[in-house]
DNA sequence: CTTAGGAAACTTTTT
DNA sequence: GTTTCCTAAG
């Protein structure tokens, strides 16, 4: 049955059904459970149709693991299930029409990078520092998770922000020019469709019977306006989270969504607080960490309490310097995979991503296993992106990010003079663009290149992307210009076009678009990205959020690292690195290992760290047997 | 318009 | 230690 392997608080989170329900859930009480089995409690008792419920989650793996659990209780597989994002890529693919903004259903969407370009571009045109490309994204982007006038808003912002208000004008219009979306629009965008629209809010709330929401406490505002938008005036909706987990609320979460949703909706409050994942010792640590949080939530902490008979272990190790802490984790990785547990049971989760090449070259040394997820993406290698630009602009030519990106690479004489040119006489396509101006005779020959090699794989690339890829590269002598350009390391370069190119493959063979292989990619988490092997697995926190292994260590646990030193001089930031860093330790199911180093390199030069605060902390949590052995081992070999 | 070389700036965290 | 920006010569 549904219900039998439930505890009595869970059970009763599933089956709560007469009003809006909030359910706070600690870390490891098994919130996932209770999502999966209220979904088949759902179909089951009250004869709802999976198709019907959806089912919002942070991240898509988070996604995929629902769904794969839900289909096992119901031997079928619902079909909303998504994050934010995925969700509403598909409201406007079926109705950003309606919206009149001059984008049609074919949008691309624009990743961090390609939104930053254009940004440094408008900023030019304005005669504005490039290096406030970042402020004037982040302002953009703050005004957009408002859910205001993005313009109005950004004007009526103090100075010197409101200097931007034009700048966004410039900036949505390139956007609505390339038929492109950022990440910010594709929620801002269904939620102007859906308060605007009445016919189509009411075509999305009559899909759903009923509304989930995971992860509460990191939506932001305009998040929540969604839903509220299509639940219209029903109550059949249960939001599950953490105010201790918020962890992103540099990205426009709002925790206080929490608060707001059990007053909005007269909401009953219910609460986890047994642990299921973490031995006792583990748990003790989170517990010390989180009870010294400052903040307004503190009268509402849970205390987690264990449900395993284990004591588990947390250990703390001070080094010398980053080597010796790295060869020190290389070492006690050894020792576990010798007796304990395999490599993919391990887990070092880091502050920040730079952290993970020292581990990188001594755990290549000591042939340890391991997978970096996130850091330099294979997607963000700049071949990769040059190719995908060229595939991206073959099937959408209005594309300015990609089109700006590859027309002159390989370099065939076309600069900013050209260019600007060009530009000036964009109307509906670039390659039009390149077609209606008059270029001096070496620049035409380069530019008439150019034209003529997209032109060839305009009809093909969305449907054959490995056939295109294989004639652009052969057409471009793109291999050549690697050869030029990056001399050392050309081969690795091609090795990941290789790579590239087996990708695509796959999409071709099994009838794929290029399109959809491309907005896969863009909305997937870096969690995605993990791999079902026989790895240590290095991340950073964010993306470890929701995970767990039955080993976990804490590298770098130094002031200005973790906490990082952005945050020290804010009570709010210290706050949010605190919940990260217990974030962090309930990852750990049976182990937690915590190090910290006196030197560290820091822009290539050492510079001596404290070590952080949370180890004065969790203290006398700390296991101190066998210290002794390591500290002498590191002192002695680590060099 | 390109290229090479050197100086400067820089690293939270990401759907 | 690495990427990006800038300048001056080809």
């Amino acid at each position: 049955m549904i219900l039998d392997d439930l505890n009595p608080r869970q059970r009763a989170a599933v089956e709560h059904f007469d009003c809006p329900l909030l359910l706070i859930a600690g870390a490891g009480s098994g919130k996932t459970k209770v999502l999966t089995h209220k979904i088949a409690y759902l179909v089951r008792e009250k004869g709802m149709h999976p198709h019907r419920i959806l089912a919002i989650t942070f991240t898509k793996k988070a996604a995929n693991e629902m769904a794969g659990r839900v289909e096992k209780m119901l031997r079928i597989k619902p079909r909303w299930i998504s994050t934010f994002h995925a969700f509403c890529v598909k409201v406007l693919r079926d109705d950003i029409a309606t919206l009149n903004t001059g984008h049609d259903k074919r949008f691309v969407i624009y990743d961090e990078d390609d939104s930053l370009k254009i940004i440094k571009d408008v900023l030019k045109r304005f005669y504005i520092d490039s290096k406030e490309a970042a402020a004037a994204r982040n302002t953009i982007s703050k005004a957009k998770q408002e859910y205001q006038d993005v313009v109005k808003c950004i004007a009526a912002m103090p100075f010197p922000l409101n200097n931007y208000a034009e700048v966004a004008r410039e900036y949505q219009n390139e956007l609505r020019k390339s038929n492109a979306l950022d990440y910010d629009d594709i929620i801002y965008f269904t939620t102007a469709l859906l308060l605007n629209h009445d016919d189509i809010a009411l075509k999305w709330q009559g899909r759903f019977d009923f509304i989930m929401v995971d992860e509460f406490q990191d939506t932001n505002r305009i998040q929540y306006s969604l839903i509220k938008l299509l639940l219209g005036d029903r109550g059949c909706v249960f939001a599950v989270g953490d105010p201790f987990q918020t962890i992103y609320t540099w990205r426009g979460a709002v925790p206080e969504n929490i608060i707001q949703f059990a007053e909005d909706f007269a909401a009953k409050e219910m609460k986890l607080e047994t642990n299921y994942r973490s031995a006792r010792k583990v748990l003790d640590a989170a517990n010390a960490v989180i009870s010294r949080t400052g903040s307004r939530w503190a009268s509402r902490v849970l205390k987690l309490h264990p449900d395993k008979e284990e004591e588990g272990t947390v250990k703390y190790t001070e080094n010398a310097d980053h080597f010796s802490e790295s060869l020190s984790i290389v070492r006690r990785i050894r020792d576990l995979s010798e007796t304990f547990c395999g490599y993919s049971d391990i887990a070092i989760l880091i502050r920040m991503s730079f952290l993970s090449r020292s581990l990188e070259s001594v755990f290549m040394q000591h042939n340890i296993p391991y997978q970096i997820v996130g850091g330099l993406a294979f997607y963000d290698r700049a071949e990769v992106k040059d190719m995908l630009a060229y595939l991206r602009l073959s099937v959408s030519p209005q594309d300015k990010a990609a089109f700006d990106r590859i027309v002159n690479i390989p370099s065939r004489g076309l600069g900013a003079k050209a260019l600007a040119a060009v530009s000036g006489n964009y109307k509906t396509d670039w390659m039009q663009a390149i077609k209606d101006t008059t270029l001096p005779a070496r620049q035409k020959a380069g530019a008439e290149h150019f034209v003529q090699i997209i032109g060839k794989y305009a009809g093909s690339a969305e449907h054959a992307p490995y056939s295109a890829l294989m004639g652009l590269l052969d057409d471009l002598d793109y291999i050549e210009h690697m050869k030029k350009t990056y001399k050392e390391d050309h081969e690795e370069r091609e090795q990941n076009l290789s790579e590239l190119s087996n990708v695509l493959k796959t999409v071709q063979l099994q009838g794929g678009t290029f399109s959809s292989f491309l907005e896969e990619n863009l909305l997937s988490s870096e969690q995605d990205k993990i791999a079902d092997e026989q790895s240590v697995k290095i991340l950073t926190v964010h993306a470890a959020k929701g995970l767990e292994w039955p080993v976990v260590f804490v590298p770098a646990l130094e002031e200005g690292i973790f906490p990082a030193a952005k945050s020290l001089e804010h009570m709010k930031a210290l706050e949010e690195e605190r919940r990260l860093f217990y974030v962090a330790c309930t990852r750990a199911k049976e182990s937690l290992f915590l190090s910290s180093a006196k030197y560290r390199m820091k822009f290539g030069q050492s510079s001596y760290m404290a070590r952080s605060r949370y180890i004065d902390d969790i203290e006398e949590v700390i296991d101190r047997r066998g210290e002794e052995r390591i500290e002498c081992r590191d002192n002695c070999e680590g060099r």
